[in-house]
DNA sequence: CATAATATCCCATGATATCCCAAATATATA
DNA sequence: TATATATTTGGGATATCATGGGATATTATG
């Protein structure tokens, strides 16, 4: 499974293109879509993204939901109908839509942070500030010992 | 599992290059990245260090807390947004990014210390403050006897 | 069907990291 | 003490990456 780190900020082009960290296709090669899975965040205003892979396994996990069930609905609506299948060009650059660059109100520069097995892309402002905040969350919270210590 | 031990400083040259200890290598040989993660440590102004395994252990915990819940949102911005992976050159050094270096005060050289299943990183005179504080508070709060008694 | 808008392909460039070889230093061995 | 071996350190050559832009292909639209 991917794994994803660090934080990269990189220039958006007249053309609307954007680079995806070069650590991060490499994470994604080898699958069968040769290119990133876009979405908007309902939490915040960010794009979550990862590969063709970990969109399969969330449409099996949902899949096991009941087709008729309000539950179906909320998930299927949520995850899939605004997710965007954005390829690579020859230079590992994909274009962000106008839907998600006003979501997350990215305008000349975005910020790819790593997630683990997903990353997000932020305006870098807005990220800097998140990342203070979660920092503190975690502290007052004591959430990052007790999985550190965990064995 | 890795072992480090030891206390080790080595230089940084103008490249910004230095060379991971040669003990903490055969730790890490054999790992599917030849290389380093690297993190700032929120304790110390320090520099945590693992090996990619340490990494996916902690991914894979935190990936069996929900995707979308705050616990996850601020585990991962805390420990994955701000991990650098650092790769070996042909000699075994890595190259520190300038954002380690400055949370940790580190300009002409690092301190290397083992921490057992991690290492750290350190300013070296900063470091040695630290043992002498650390050693004093293990005497005070009797911390040795009440962990190795522990399990 | 024609035309405009948009996306894709291809190549160029500067900055930076990586590779490769060699010298210097430290550690072990005879 | 002298020699051999491993490790750290240094620097030039090479490759990679982010970025930019022209040319071509694709798609939408009247």
């Amino acid at each position: 499974m991917a794994l994803f780190l660090d934080t990269f900020i990189n220039k958006i082009d007249k053309k609307g293109r954007v680079s995806v960290p070069a650590p991060y296709r490499l994470s994604l090669s080898g699958l069968s879509f040769q290119g990133i899975i876009a979405l908007p965040s309902f939490k915040n205003k960010a794009i979550i993204c990862a590969g063709i892979d970990w969109m399969e396994k969330l449409s099996q996990q949902v899949g096991r939901v009941d087709l008729f069930s309000d539950a179906h609905d909320d998930l299927t609506a949520t995850l899939f109908a605004d997710a965007k299948q954005l390829g690579f060009d020859g230079e590992g650059r994909i274009i962000l839509p106008e839907s998600l660059l006003s979501h997350a109100h990215i305008q000349e520069s975005a910020a790819f942070v790593g997630r683990g097995q997903i990353f997000e892309i932020w305006q870098p402002e807005a990220l800097e500030k998140y990342k203070i905040f979660a920092r503190k969350q975690a502290l007052e919270k004591n959430r990052t010992l007790s999985v550190i210590s965990d064995k």
